[in-house]
RNA sequence: GUCCCCAUCGUCUAGCCCGGUCAGGACGCCUCCCUUUCACGGAGAGAACCGGGGUUCGAAUCCCCGUGGGGACGCCA
């Protein structure tokens, strides 16, 4: 079998969402899984809605996906040019065929497809107007997805607009034809355009590709397909907000497809070898956030600790510049893997830590009244303080050993001490093990919050 | 309105193609355990075959009709 190519072909909008995001990783699943050709191609026809610095947010969110492209812009090819906007003299040769073929004619300046069949003149409630729509021989698209689909009737549509540009379902086609595409994964919201380009194909006398529709992703509340200004559509945000890429990627190749068995997590090596057609569902997904928070977790845990560092670094480098300018790096490391197992995201990884990097942090008032209206919080306050001067701190154990043996001595627990110093210390009562928090911020700093809190008391 | 696609827990889904296992897993929610913080982890509870007709000894599974959801109907892509 020849070898499969595929093309991803956004256009160049400013937003690259969710939905695309997971067209284009399909699209490459398939193309690394048969060890076929992933091709990026940009769909710039409309000039109003283009841009150059959109074209940006497409190459950046699809590197951040790890979705890299084998063909197109930046990557070279032997099929291109790869932005249709550069393909005008190519669109015009394709037009000359379709034209001798005798399959356009113009109308109000612009060129149309000549569909083949009986016309029938209809009233379109939809449009408010009349419309010819044309019967033919049914039309039947053999989904590697959907089976078997058929149309009877469809309407002669635009190829080139009456400013002389070409039009998409012409331009598509064309392209998909130049670069012997041999396999279309897109959106089921393209389903039913694919009649008119089949009819394309075969009018060009080119061989009709392999569709794959696959189902769309509905917004997370309300009715509806995802779009662009919908809560949490956007990849950008995702990157924004420090969510790992492998974890979006995992999370959305669940998404309408499913390896057959229960595994969820599995590493990308695995999704490609296991990844097919067939095993794509029909039906549309609603995209759920707290699912992929989850997911997100799961990776978090799990990355080395050099790995975490270097997405907490590049991710404080953004959310919150002064801290990492002002931190030990040394520091800043040991805070960052104390918190890891405690986390959800990245995202709350600033305000989580800030008490390590400031002796100026807030005590929180609720879980102040909450723990020194119970026991003898004060009296437990200045045994920590004595404990403090002379303990160990060389290791988590050490400090442990010693609040265990103060807490036994007195006849208590480990808690009753435990409550009071991490309200001191970090002015809350959530946060990573409090033998941990002594260690990383040293005797000096435990010592002068807890003495501080004390006296203001 | 016309055409097209789809239909299992609240959500993502397995099972459907090749009818016959208490309809399985995950997220979320709730309870308990672990941990005298918060998480993680562990155990458990609750939760679904859209409805109606067929076919069949037997239907989540096959067929039809409803209903519901989604999509398309641009000189956008």
């Amino acid at each position: 079998m020849a070898q499969v190519r595929v093309r991803f072909a956004p256009s160049p909008t400013g937003f690259f969402h969710i939905g695309s995001a997971r067209t284009a990783l399909f699209n490459w699943l398939y193309a690394r899984h048969t060890g076929g050709v992933f091709i990026l191609r940009i769909e710039d026809t409309d000039k109003e809605r283009n841009s150059e610095q959109f074209l940006k947010v497409i190459y950046d969110s699809l590197r951040w996906l790890g979705l890299n492209w084998d063909e197109g812009p930046e990557a070279g090819g032997n099929f291109g040019p790869y932005r249709q906007s550069e393909r005008a003299a190519i669109y015009a040769e394709y037009l000359e065929k379709l034209k001798a073929a005798g399959r356009t004619y113009e109308k109000d300046g612009a060129i149309w497809f000549k569909l083949l069949g009986d016309r029938s003149e209809v009233y379109d409630e939809h449009r408010k107007k009349t419309v010819t729509k044309v019967k033919n021989a049914p039309s039947v698209i053999d989904d590697r997805i959907r089976g078997r689909v058929e149309r009877t009737e469809d309407e002669d549509f635009v190829i080139v607009r009456s400013d002389g540009n070409p039009v998409f379902h012409f331009v598509n086609v064309v392209d998909d034809i130049t670069m012997r595409i041999t396999h279309v994964i897109r959106g089921e919201d393209h389903l039913s355009n694919t009649s008119k380009h089949v009819e394309l194909f075969k009018a060009l006398g080119a061989p009709v590709p392999e569709y794959a529709h696959i189902p769309l992703i509905l917004k997370q509340n309300g009715p509806g397909k995802m779009s662009k200004r919908d809560q949490g559509a956007l990849i950008e945000e995702y990157q924004r907000r420090g969510f790992l890429p492998e974890a979006l990627v995992n999370f959305l190749c669940l998404l309408g497809w499913n390896p057959g068995d229960d595994r969820e997590k599995m590493p990308i090596a695995e999704i490609i070898r296991l990844f097919d057609l067939p095993g794509v569902n029909q039906s549309n997904a609603r995209f759920d956030e707290k699912k992929l928070a989850h997911m997100n977790m799961a990776y978090l845990l799990e990355l080395p600790a050099d790995r975490f560092i270097e997405r907490t670094l590049a991710y404080f480098r953004k959310a919150s510049p002064t801290t990492v300018a002002a931190a030990d790096p040394g520091f800043f490391r040991e805070v960052m893997l104390l918190s890891q197992p405690k986390l959800k995201g990245l995202e709350e990884l600033p305000a989580y830590t800030a008490y390590f990097f400031t002796e100026d942090y807030s005590i929180d008032a609720k879980v102040r009244e909450k723990v020194m209206g119970k026991g003898d919080p004060k009296v437990r306050l200045a045994e920590l303080i004595e404990l403090v001067k002379t303990a160990d701190f060389s290791s988590d154990t050490a400090i442990e050993e010693a609040l265990k043996a103060l807490a036994t001595g007195k006849g208590l627990g480990f808690g009753d001490y435990q409550s009071v110093a991490r309200l001191a210390v970090s002015g809350t009562n959530v946060g990573p093990s409090i033998t941990g928090m002594f260690r990383v911020l040293g005797r000096e700093r435990v010592l002068g919050r807890l003495t501080r809190f004390a006296a203001a008391r």
